[in-house]
Formats: structure tokens, sequence, C-alpha cells
DNA sequence: TAATTGTTAGACAGATTGCCAATTCCGAGG
DNA sequence: CCTCGGAATTGGCAATCTGTCTAACAATTA
């Protein structure tokens, strides 16, 4: 139902949009290209091209030879027209310090400076910690603050996009209400937050195994709290209240329930995962130590691997029940330490639990998946900007 | 990411389509009304309600008095510019006799033609069935056969649209591939097949208390088996094969687990309401009248409510805590006949088990749910196609 | 020579502004 | 109570403007 109408100037301005979208997706394109590719005429690609290079957004990068005729030109969208930035804020394990990591890239996803800080966050304001850390990636990169048209945060909880307030997260300062507004104002940009297994879910469409993949669900085995993301053909579903996910919380049911309350918490948590490699023997004083003692010894500790994949499985069968995803991603530290050994028992275990079969896949991303997620994100809202920021300039 | 580029002709088109999209939302606007909505001039408006006349899809139906000036036209679109029908297949209870239910209605919404059928697909084609029923629809509304732009069927079962084949069907001669096209070459109409839960979640969007949420969940207690619907602003969750809301073979998770694998099936299907129902004395020979029983005599039956409301809490915690969804509907007969006792347990047992707080309500449709919801899927699909139209005729 | 690129000029389509006539309501005055 | 004039609104027409398209053309390279 699409309701839009205007006049010749709305016409320019979603040629000039549509070109532009071209070009960032494919990043290298002839006159001749765009022609094909939005059946406009001559004339009127290279009206819209003459904007868009006069507005620094893109560029000729280049000339096409080895054809009859003159070199076409080679276009592409100017690499420093805007950048994005994000932010990851975590606790590091047992020794309990706040921690940021941060990334700035350009307009084609290219990284330009990153930083990894320690930061008290019981001594220090995140706002003030957020305003540095973007400061340090700027320097880094020697940019000028104004280019940076979004700064994307990634924490562990969720954001209320109406009240403006982070909820459910543990890291001191950052509940605060008002946070994120003030911090938009003291940096000059726009700024988003999200969770950051969502994020860590965007990253895997954009450069992990669910990139052609028209759904997917990212099941995220962190050292202490296990999440989900969830991928509808690219949008992540966040629920109502940004809970959706939340399945640590999904309680267990007991058929003589005499039993105290169990939840999936209670089976996969750090916690839990610890008392299981004790029972089974299994050498480790944290929870990604035993998992990765058990993945390099497998038939060792082949039990608690059975046993770790059963539980994984409850929780799967839950999920995939619900959603039926064409593909479910195991991602997170502890997926990541049991590798190939975890995924083909969680892989049996749910060929014996579950009715539909789900394909299951372990991440492909060897880095830092949230930080890379964020600014993947903070990416794709900067070039949905521009675009926007074209559409409304000409009209 | 808008892509769309092109000349004056789109332009036409999209402003056209506007206005359509418009009228068919409000159902009643004058000239000055869409003026506001659209952002259009006078002139242009003019011209597109002039060609929307032509085109016979818009009229003139009353006009404005009691204000300065020249009674303003009101208009509206053409009722009989084109129609929808739906088709519902489905088995009827203990007597194991198929049965059709269909209806027909305008580009308003407004139901021209309602049939019911006894049909016994063992010895009845489906295609036959199916286009019999759509031609008695035809003469009792008066209709001709061209005019009819979209058949929307409600099968209990998934429809696989690559293959074109609906799957998990129990009703005879529904899963044979090559059904659905055949019998839209037959009408001459297309054909649109869905699952019956999901439709009963369209009807509870558009007329039921879900009207006005971002998001909602619908369970669909039926007489033998249950189902999830899913909608998350306003589109339905599939799944990659169709089989996301298929609930019933949730695995639970048995801690000891030397018990037999238990689904929600087995807490909440027919045969478990009935031996739950005589566990606890309350009368009845089939699900649903156990469960009217109860409703009538909640203090004698107290303790099967508890325990039904307790089963269902299990299914509808699992789908909170990946979902979050901001409203939970409980819709089907089962739901319906225990009425607001059954919900007030449920919203008890909810409070004892899942960890985020949702609003549940059950349906408020007493019609059929299941037609309604397929009749405005269809509707839908009409005015789609009608906007498509004329964006595609005059470009 | 043939194919391809990119520009320019003129035609064309569609929307807008501004102007105008017609219509209706409302209130004032007889 | 009736009539008349002002105000407000509707909808059409002409002129103008914006933007794209077709066609012709110059330039360039295999």
């Amino acid at each position: 139902m699409t309701r839009l109408a205007g006049s010749s100037k709305l016409l320019r301005a979603m040629n000039a949009s549509a070109a532009l979208a071209h070009l960032l997706e494919q990043d290298m394109l002839t006159r001749a290209d765009l022609r094909r590719l939005t059946q406009l005429s001559t004339p009127t690609i290279s009206d819209v091209l003459r904007r868009l290079t006069d507005a620094g957004l893109v560029a000729v990068v280049g000339h096409h030879s080895g054809r009859p005729g003159p070199n076409a030109e080679i276009y592409a969208v100017n690499p420093d027209a805007a950048y994005a930035a994000a932010v990851s804020v975590r606790d590091i394990g047992a020794s309990r310090t706040p921690s940021v990591v941060a990334a700035l890239c350009d307009l084609t996803g290219d990284i330009r400076a990153r930083i990894e800080r320690r930061i008290d966050f019981l001594r220090t304001d995140p706002r003030t910690a957020l305003v540095d850390a973007i400061a340090d990636l700027r320097t880094e990169a020697g940019i000028a603050a104004e280019n940076i048209h979004h700064v994307q945060l990634a924490v562990a909880g969720s954001y209320d996009t109406r009240a403006e307030t982070i909820r459910h997260v543990d890291v001191p300062g950052f509940a605060r209400p008002g946070l994120v507004p003030e911090t938009a104002a003291a940096l000059g940009t726009r700024v988003g937050v999200d969770n950051d297994v969502n994020l860590a879910a965007v990253a895997e469409r954009r450069r992990g195994v669910a990139a052609d993949v028209d759904g997917f669900a990212l099941l995220w085995l962190g050292q202490e709290g296990l999440g989900l993301a969830i991928d509808i053909g690219g949008t992540l579903i966040r629920g109502a209240r940004g809970g959706a996910g939340e399945i640590g919380y999904m309680p267990l049911y007991a058929p003589g329930s005499i039993h105290r309350k169990v939840d999936l918490q209670d089976l996969l948590g750090g916690a839990a995962i610890m008392a299981l490699g004790q029972d089974h023997r299994v050498p480790g004083r944290t929870p990604l130590e035993i998992v990765t003692a058990a993945a390099t010894d497998p038939n060792q500790a082949a039990e608690f691997i059975t046993h770790l994949a059963d539980r994984i499985a409850v929780g799967l069968a839950a999920v995939i029940a619900v959603l039926d995803p064409s593909l479910v991603v195991l991602a997170g530290p502890i997926a990541q330490a049991g590798e190939d050994t975890l995924l083909a028992a969680v892989r049996a275990a749910l060929r014996r639990a579950a009715p539909l079969e789900s394909t299951i896949a372990v991440t492909t991303i060897t880095d830092d998946a949230v930080l890379l997620g964020a600014l993947d994100a903070g990416l794709t809202a900067v070039r949905e900007g521009l675009i926007a920021a074209i559409r409304d300039n000409q009209a």
C-alpha cells in the first residue's frame, strides 16, 4: 500500500536516491550499469550523477577499457562522505571490570579506527566515557566530528525506544534515563542502542553464515547468560518491550512439578555449565575453559558434550517449534569453543527431540561479532540517512 | 532503501494508486480530504479522481452540505468494482465429515453471500467442490465470474508456496500437488492458501481485540489440535517451511527424562483435555462439552480449570519468552467455551510461571473467525492487486 | 569501420500556482 | 418573516515550471 504522492520534484529525489542506493550496494558502477538497474535514460543518469558528485557523495574512481568507444567512467560512493561508529560495552568475565570496545568505519564499511579501553563505570560517567571513546576514534582516524553521522551502542540489555532508556543492563550507570539522548547531544550525532546479541545477528547476516538466508535464529551462549536473536527477512524481532529472545527466563515444564521452577538459565547459564562440567570431571575453572577442554578432547568428555547438547536442544526445540527458522546459528564464546564437536552433538540431540528438521550452524565470525554487527547497523543507519536526506532535501 | 525510479508516468501512477489506497482505507472522502492526505494540488486530485471514476473504481456517493460553498462531492470506492471470496475447509468434529464454509464480499468488505456445505471429500474431488462453492456464491450474490479477483482458501495445514502444495493437511485430496494451480485455472482467479489459525489471526487484527496492537500471538485451542499464529506489526510469521506456530509438536523438558517424550499436544490436544476432564470428574463426551461444563460451573471444576490453565501457561511461557508479544489472544472453540473463567485462570498461571507480564485476552470474534479472516486476507489481496494494476497499467 | 560513451537540443508529460465563476451559509436589515 | 450581501468553499481553466525522454551528434577506441 504505497501511499506516496508528489510532483516532479519527488521524482527527481527518488531517482537520485535510487541511484545512490544502487551505488551503496554494488560499490562500483558505470553509467550503463545504472541505466540498466534503474531503467532511466542516459541524460537523466548523467544528471543524477552530476548532482551526487557535486554533493560529494560519489566520485569517479576509474575507467573501463578494453571495449570499443571511450573509456566509460566508473562511479563509486565516496568513502569519506560519512562515517559510522560503534561502541560495545561489556563485562569482562570474572575480573568484573566493565570494558569498552569501539570502532569507526567509512561509508564503504572499511574499518578506519579501533580501540579498546578498560573503564570502571563505578568511577566514570558513561556519557563521558562514550564521548571520550568516540574522540579517540576520531583522532586515530583523523576525522572531523561532524562527519560521523551515527553512533551505534551495543549493550547486554534492551533499549526502550519510547522512554529512551536502557533496561535490564548490568553495567553501572547505563540504566539511567536520559543517558542516551544526553550522549547524542554531547556527540552531536544520532545514537542508536541495541542488544548485543541482536547486533551479533546483524553481523551474522552481513558477513557470516546467515548471509543468504531469508530468516534465522541466533542462539548466543555467553560465559554467563544466554540470549536469542530472531531475524525475519533481515529485520530483527525485538518484541513489545524489547524482551523477545530472553529465553534464559523460559520456564521448563516439569511433569511431576513438585520440583522447584527450572528455567533455561538454570540449564545453560555459566553456573550450570560449570556444575555440569564438574559432574563429568571436565577440567577448567570457567565455563569457557571447561567447554574448550571438552572440545579438544571429545572422547574423554563425550558424556558432558551430549548432556550439554541435550540442554541446548531443549531451548532450540521451543524456538524451532515457534518460529520454524530456515537456519539456526550457534554463537557466543561457548558455542565457538565447542566448535564442530558441539555442533554435531546438538544436531544429533535435535534430531532426537525436535519435530522439524532445521539447519544448524556455528557462527563463522571469528572477530568480535557484537562490535562488527553494531558497526554494520550503524552503517546501515548512515546510508539510510543519506538516502532520506537526498529525498527530503530536494523535495 | 527505496530503489524505485522512473519518469512522469510513474508519478501519475503513484498518485492514482495513493488516492485509491486512501479511499480504500477511509471509504468516504472529499477532494479536499484527499488534497490534505496526499499533499497534491486541486487540479491533480481532480484529474486522478476523473481517471479512477472512468475506470469504474470510485464513484460519487453523496454531497457534503452544511458548510459554505457548493456541496462538495463525496467519493468512495465502487463496492462492485471487484469481489473477494473465501473458502474454509474443515473437519466437523466427531462426525468426521469434512465440510466447506464459504463467503463472498465486495470491495468495501460487505458480505454478499455465504454458504455452508457438507461434502465428503472421499467421494468428491476438491477442485470440483471448490469451483462449485464459488459458483454457488456467485449465483447467490448475482455476480459475474470475472469480477471475483481473488479466492482465499483456509485449511488446517500449511502451504508451501514454492511447490504450490498444501502440507500437513488431513482433509482427503487436499495434499495433492497441483490442486491449487488447477483450481486457480478452473476458477480463472488467483487463489491464495493459508493456515486456518493464521487467518483467524488476520480476523483478530481487523475486527477483534488485536486491532490496535503492534504485534500479537494467537493461541488456537481447537477440539483436536492447537496452533499458534504470530503477527509482527501486521504481517504473519510463517517460517521457513510454513511450520512456524506448530507448537503442538513442541517437546517439553522432563528433568529426570526417563519419561517418554512429551509434547504440548499431549498436554492440550483433544485427547489430553478429555483425559484431564475425566480425572477431575467433569461431565461431557467431547473436549468442548467438558470445557463448557467447567466454565458454567467454575466452583465445581476449579481444579480442572487450574490444571488446564497451567498447561496452557506452559506453552504460552515459551512463546512469550521467545517473542515478547504485547498481546496474547486465546481463540478457538476451547478458549471461547472457557470464557472469562479460563482467561482468569490462565492469567494467574502465567503470573506464576512467566517472567514477562503479558496482556492476555480472549477473542472477541463470535462468528467464524477463520472464514472472516480468509475473507479479510482475500480482500487485502484484491485491493493490493487493484493498486498494483493501476501502477502497471499506466506505466 | 563499427561500436560505445556522453552531451546537447527539442519535445513531451504531468504537477503547480494563480485566477475565476459558481454555490451555499450566515447574519444583518427591512 | 423575508431578502440581500458578504464570506467561505468548491472546482475548472490557463499559463508556467520542473523533470524526463527521444533523437541527433561529436568523440573515442578496438
